[in-house]
DNA sequence: CAGCCACGTTGATCTGGATCAAGGTTGTGG
DNA sequence: CCACAACCTTGATCCAGATCAACGTGGCTG
């Protein structure tokens, strides 16, 4: 079975080459790593780059494993968690096209890097890219820049965790999603948001240090409330963006960004 | 009384001004923004460094405020804040001797930044420093490296408040507290560790996502099943530093930094 | 199409930490 | 040396969310 899933993910990774193999035609380049790159810097990063796939519920990569990548997520997603001993487990990024995984001038992860989604990823092998980023400073700026975004991210999730309401948790990773969801797509500038839940009711209670009862017991709450408008299971629409943020407990964003 | 405080921060300022004079005899320069500079590098940050201090208490800046500097911690700590409308508060950062505040390339913050003890900051113009970076490779790696530790911090953080017992957030307090400690004091190696506590109850609690009933029951909880040992309010003599780590949960601390 | 499995919902009960409410301790300035 | 303020501790009670348990439901496979 294990087998099987390797299998596939290969053969996805041979369908995958083909659309993305010029990076003028890539769907994240606009806000990826290479996002500042002159056009010879990108042909640098075009000729060492390679993509891999994975099939949704995928590792990627253990916590403590060696990681001799670096990588964007291309399409799909991807999550970041730590474990302990015993098992209880919390969820530290949360990887949407367009973000960057791994840590140059590191070996090892401290994550569980796992495919929630169907994934594909845009790679470097790690000692290439660092090389690279001595020679590029439009590299290592962006690289800069980015991890600084997800610093912030980090402290509002801290917010989140050590300070909001079950509620107001969901809340917030709703209108974390629609407004990451909101930025890929066709910016839709009324009230009204829908999109696909990329995460099950576990993976979200894992983002937002609750149990999955938890987790069903609120969306159900909200939905009851006429905050979110559920089409199956996974498809969201908020009628009223202004009222999802009003009830997420933080009415501006400052510096959210995953 | 307002004036008071800033009349005594001007005065403290003043003395401050002489000790550090000197990059070269800078307590932190080995672990600071600065650690990788050549000696002409170090030249020209010397030029236009500028020392300020906050007594404890002191707010350094208000989150939204304009902040048009950045600034190494010299010695004393401060905290990064971010507080909810209805006054709740999650304390998002500890920074201590060498960690660095603010971010080039933006104007404001999104968190209030406190002096919790006595504080001395080496700040640079934002301006200026932004400039810096570019000319120096050496400060824009350094400021890399820096921020992608904080981000893993940040991220053990997360496990703390999503998952962690109060009691195994407190043992993690401390746990933090005293290596950081010990790595800039003299590396006692036996099992036995001895700090002074920088924070309140209060500031503890705003760290852990906890209250300060709790913090306070913890704490005594603590010392009568013998983890600790304390010596007035804020001396914590640790007598078994392996004992600690456990009841933090955490054995291995992969990747812990602030 | 039957049966299974992964995922989700709902209900009943329990509990860790919050909340509300007194006191105690330490240090500081008059 | 007293008075006050800032911290800290401890006790009683409450409740949001965890835990334990049962029951949908939809999609895939044989």
């Amino acid at each position: 079975m294990m087998l099987d899933v390797y299998k596939g993910a290969e053969m996805a990774l041979h369908e995958a080459l083909k659309p993305h193999q010029n990076c003028a035609n890539c769907p994240i380049h606009y806000r990826a790593i290479c996002a500042q790159c002159e056009p010879d810097e990108l042909r640098l990063l075009e000729e060492i780059k390679y993509y891999r796939s994975f099939e949704a519920g995928q590792t990627v990569i253990w916590a403590g494993d060696r990681m001799d990548f670096v990588a964007s997520v291309v399409t799909g997603v991807a999550t970041l968690t730590k474990t302990m001993e015993d098992g209880r487990t919390q969820m530290v990024g949360l990887m949407l096209p367009s973000d960057f995984v791994g840590r140059p001038g590191r070996d090892t992860t401290p994550y569980n890097v796992t495919a929630v989604t169907d994934l594909l990823m845009c790679c470097f092998r790690k000692k290439q890219f660092e090389a690279m980023m001595i020679r590029t400073p439009h590299i290592a700026h962006r690289l800069l820049a980015m991890t600084l975004d997800e610093l912030d991210a980090a402290r509002e999730w801290m917010l989140l965790l050590g300070r909001k309401t079950a509620r107001e948790k969901i809340a917030s990773l709703l209108a974390i999603i629609a407004r990451r969801d909101a930025d890929l797509a066709a910016p839709a500038h009324n009230k009204q948001r829908s999109f696909e839940l990329p995460l099950t009711r576990a993976a979200m209670a894992d983002y937002l240090g609750l149990t999955l009862e938890t987790v069903s017991r609120q969306i159900t709450a909200l939905r009851q409330d006429g905050v979110i408008v559920l089409q199956g299971l996974r498809h969201v629409v908020v009628p009223d963006i202004d009222r999802l943020h009003g009830e997420a407990g933080t009415d501006e964003f400052t510096g959210m960004q995953v």
